[in-house]
DNA sequence: AACTATTTATAAGA
DNA sequence: TTCTTATAAATAGTT
């Protein structure tokens, strides 16, 4: 479109490049949520500029509808655990009404692991149950040998609770906050 | 564009709807893949029609290239899991070739994790270091108490590895396959 | 940011 | 689905 070009090759010259991709970003966010309404779609668009800038586009009308329940529950569990950071710590405080300032990538965030779970279920569905069934048993067999391990762990996760609450207790964030 | 129509709704006529998808899908993506390679960006999209099928269009260029890196040595970790698989399984075998019969999928499930970690430092970033200090904190002390947990599972992997070798050795693996 | 000459996308029809 | 075509929409070059 427009007066001339539609050779589809990199920009070189930067100021030309960065114009073109303001106007045609716009386009095609424009043209995904029409899609989206249109056609009743869910999707999900990221575009990451050189620049290191993150642009989006998500509907979530419904792909995240489940999502939201879990996302309460994940947020019951974090408060849970930013409390118990704080009487841990005593000296900080975490002000629980900035704790979430960032909602819009929070909720990327987990479109994203919806996202990747949808693909998931998809891989796993193709590949078949051949590879779920060793994982079986081999599961099993792991949790033969490791569970002395796991029964180690749970006491004294329990014995805490029952304490004088110095650790907090194993809520399932360890691994996303990196606590493994 | 067209004859005619210019709102934007929801298209009730399900013949309709399909038909005006096709084309619009068709040129959604036609439109990223020119945004990418006139701007040089890389970009994600993902459409999951009502129907269950999911669309996807990714660049691979920048974003992506690390977790090349990453995913070579995961593959090797699966094929030596496999392997021993194999071996303690005796009876079935998984035939190598066929191992990775949904790269695409594959590949996509990983563009995504990509898009979830980039995600996340940008988040990180937005919250500041408040939580990561306390994370640090927390972590040290997890660290203490769970040390003993951890010692035991080391030892008792090496012990596999330098005896009858009917365990799969703890590659990164369990977790992505749910062995925890 | 705006303006338009053009190109491109697409709604309707076949 | 796929093609054709009239028309609406996007946008390259320009200001």
């Amino acid at each position: 479109m427009g007066r001339g070009r539609s050779e589809i090759k990199r920009i070189e010259n930067p100021t030309q490049r960065q114009s073109t991709f303001y106007k045609r970003r716009d386009g095609l966010f424009k043209k995904a949520r029409e899609l989206s309404v249109l056609c009743d779609v869910d999707l999900l668009l990221l575009l990451f500029s050189t620049s290191g800038k993150l642009y989006q586009a998500t509907t979530h009308t419904k792909v995240w509808t489940d999502i939201r329940q879990e996302r309460r529950a994940e947020l019951e569990k974090a408060e849970q655990m930013c409390e118990l950071m704080e009487k841990e710590l005593r000296v900080m405080t975490v002000d629980d009404g900035e704790q979430y300032t960032v909602p819009s990538l929070e909720l990327l965030e987990h479109s994203l692991e919806a996202a990747v779970r949808k693909v998931r279920s998809e891989k796993d569905r193709n590949i078949g149950g051949e590879i779920n069934y060793l994982e079986n048993i081999i599961r099993g067999r792991h949790e033969e040998r490791y569970g002395l391990c796991n029964k180690l762990a749970h006491s004294q996760a329990s014995n805490n609770e029952g304490g004088g609450g110095s650790t907090p207790p194993s809520s399932g964030l360890e691994l996303k906050l990196g606590l493994n």
